[in-house]
DNA sequence: CAAACTACCTTGCATAGCAATGTAGTGAAC
DNA sequence: GTTCACTACATTGCTATGCAAGGTAGTTTG
């Protein structure tokens, strides 16, 4: 999978998986991975930058199969961001349709 | 717009728009710039690189309103990596839009 | 106690887009 | 005749994000 396609795209993935309802980190790389292809790596470091940025806020739950589960939620701040980041989303793979399949638009 | 979106994603654009026909790199500029905002410090090194990988071959035309432009020619190398880059970016906008629309996939 | 799974985390690297800047040619304005 | 605007090329240093590779620790199965 082209690595680049995904560069800002994963954070609207964990944005609108959160929207559904809280996760912990662990979760959503098996979640997104069902269609795309993500590491450990790229996730808590994008979780953790924000959840400092203030759009998510965390609180552990205990686990019998495990260490402890950190979960994110959702702030009304970052419900705000979220929205505008699909609605960019969408109008960018617009444009980009339009690039491709017409090569140009005008004329 | 989101810059994160476009990595990756204006390789694509060039391709798209050479298959279609040569074109000089400030020509290329404009026309994406109809549908995605891009800049001419983008697009060169571009252009470089993907000469240098033997996927556009180019040649100079003299101009009456300016310096020589220099067209940008697809090879048959360039449109077998399109195709599978154009591929691969409609599998992944698939994949994007079924994490974003049910959050997840199974169950 | 070793393996396999769950679940967290960090570091250093590669990549691509951009702003800023520079060079030259053409043509119109003043 | 030089200043401005446009065409058209190009480069440099910066920034952001994703990843591989590595690590820690709890649980269960053998």
């Amino acid at each position: 999978m082209n690595i680049q396609f995904k560069k800002g795209v994963l954070e609207l993935c964990v944005f609108a998986i959160l929207e559904d309802g809280d996760c912990y980190g662990y979760e959503l790389v098996n979640k997104i991975s069902k269609n795309i292809t993500i590491s450990e790596g790229t996730i808590y470091p994008l979780l953790r930058r924000l959840t400092k940025e203030g759009y998510f806020k965390t609180y552990l739950v205990e686990s019998s199969e495990g260490p402890p589960r950190k979960y994110y939620k959702i702030t009304p701040e970052g419900l705000v961001v979220y929205k505008n980041l699909k609605k960019q989303w969408f109008s960018f793979v617009e444009g980009v349709n339009n690039v491709i399949e017409r090569g140009d638009d005008s004329e």
